[in-house]
RNA sequence: GGGGAGGUGGCCGAGUGGUUGAAGGCGCUCGCCUGCUAAGUGAGUAAGGGGUUAACGCCCCUUCGAGGGUUCAAAUCCCUCCCUCUCCGCCA
């Protein structure tokens, strides 16, 4: 959420940057709605006052008949006060609702632009690497090494499925192990494991509702949301809470699977593993204040940039114009790793910065040494998205023969293995079956 | 899933209808005092919202797990839900 006292005091600034975003936001319903708010609160609690007096004189009072007196006084003040505490309420949830639907406001310097087309790309990094053959796209040479089985995938679980294979599961388990210990050790951040299933404030805290609802996951039993990503239970970690300055920053980087319901599309999308309705993400979350929240996000990017870097990627960083910012960042990159069998740049990551505004969704607040409680600043960032660095791992290192070397940095998680090739076949024994059996 | 106990301020812990926004203690802050420290001593010490002020501040409302109800008046009584502990059951 945005400030409620910038659009009372600010709304043509806030018209205006609303306009930058190409957004539509209800700017003149909460003007009107605050009005509103505000004038049945200060009747409400003159009378308020009123009766809390009274009913300390009733109290107080001796007389049997000027004790009845005042409580019939009191009554029907009571009945009054019930009627502007409905209204009250009524303005204030609608209020609220609109609030929910007003976007994050651009920093100053997210560039104009009308659509997706008009990001930037402000850098590209690492020679892409020139084949003296065609290199496959990851779907064939992942099927053909049988790292990655689709029809299974189809069949257990429907379109858009597939299942890691052998060293295919492998190396996403090591990648995952490795950049983990790489944004732990050496950029500072502490590991969280937190629940996938989450009740809907959470989503509201972090953004997702009540814009979003059409692509999540969502359990109407329990009513509980499957994460589309870890930043929805790591953004609400501290939820309602106030936080002493000396602690921030806060780095926090988890590994979770991300639930998303993709509207379906044709064509290229819908090959290999780039889009699921189930991917794996390591997820870097940072909970700052405003002073550093310009270089934290220098820094975050900076972080999610080591890890292509590491594995020898090359990459290029978009800046994203105001018109594609999403409903939450004042401020987004996306970076994006080449994959040269698919033949395009993947986004791997997304870095943003978020300011005041899902810290005012979520209640999270810190206090400042000697100062009142304010919000503080989140940030986030992928570090990275597992599917598309397999991608690009698969494709960049691929080999003629079709098998792909391994890159250096992920060989101590993968037992000093070089390179990945065909898969051995499984279960052509009575040693597998005989083990089977006696699993649980 | 079933039974029992319980959820009060930064923490511990009183409090079963009205001067209790909440005793007492701990912690913390500022001051006094004592060569230093410890001890002692005085004062202060929740959040949100509304109003007022140039500002410091002042006034008012709300909040004792959450929501609803009874009442002139609720931390205190009633209902629903959530969470914690515990016994039993079940289970990776």
């Amino acid at each position: 959420m945005i400030d409620l006292h910038l659009i009372r005091t600010q709304p043509d600034y806030v018209r205006a940057q609303i306009a930058r975003l190409h957004a539509d936001a209800p700017i003149d319903e909460i003007i009107a709605l605050d009005g509103q708010r505000r004038d049945l609160i200060g009747e409400a609690e003159a009378l308020k006052a009123q009766r809390n007096a009274g009913s300390k004189a009733v109290g107080r009072a001796k007389d049997p008949t000027e004790r009845e007196r005042l409580k019939d006084e009191m009554r029907a003040l009571g009945d009054r006060i019930g009627e502007l505490d409905d209204r009250l309420r009524t303005v204030d949830d609608a209020l609220l609702q609109a609030q929910l639907r007003v976007p994050n406001l651009p920093a100053e310097q997210v560039p104009d632009g009308a659509s997706e087309d008009d990001n930037i790309v402000t850098a590209e990094i690492g020679e892409r690497r020139v084949f003296d053959f065609a290199p496959q796209p990851h779907w064939d040479l992942a099927e053909k090494l049988g790292i990655i089985d689709f029809e299974r995938g189809v069949k257990v679980a429907g379109t858009r499925n597939y299942i890691l294979r052998g060293d295919g599961a492998r190396l996403q388990r090591a990648l995952i192990t490795w950049m983990l210990d790489l944004h732990t050790r050496e950029h500072g951040y502490q590991e969280v494991y937190p629940p996938f299933l989450v009740p809907s404030p959470m989503l509201y805290g972090n953004g997702s509702l009540p814009k979003f609802a059409d692509t999540l996951f969502h359990d109407a039993e329990e009513d509980k949301w499957l994460i589309p990503t870890a930043e929805v239970p790591i953004t609400n970690m501290y939820r309602d809470e106030i936080l002493d300055e000396a602690i921030l920053p806060i780095y926090h980087v988890a590994y979770t699977p991300c639930f998303r319901r993709e509207q379906l599309s044709g064509g290229r999308d819908v090959r290999g593993i780039k889009r699921g309705f189930q991917f794996d993400k390591v997820e870097m979350v940072k909970f700052v204040t405003p002073e550093t929240s310009d270089e934290e996000y220098q820094k975050l990017q900076a972080d999610a940039e080591a890890v292509l870097r590491a594995l020898g990627l090359p990459y290029r960083i978009l800046q994203i114009c105001a018109a594609d910012l999403s409903f939450t960042a004042a401020n987004k990159v996306d970076l994006e790793v080449w994959a040269p069998g698919s033949d395009e740049w993947l986004e791997v990551s997304s870095v943003a910065t978020f300011h005041d505004f899902q810290a005012r969704r979520a209640n999270l607040r810190y206090r400042p040494t000697g100062g009142r409680p304010q919000y503080l600043h989140t940030l986030n960032g992928s570090g990275l998205a597992l599917p598309r660095v397999m991608i690009a791992i698969m494709e960049n290192y691929q080999n003629a023969d079709g098998t792909f070397a391994v890159p250096d940095v992920l060989r101590p998680y993968l037992r000093d293995q070089e390179e990945i090739g065909v898969q051995p076949p499984v279960g052509n024994g009575a040693r597998d079956l005989a083990g089977l059996a006696t699993v649980q």
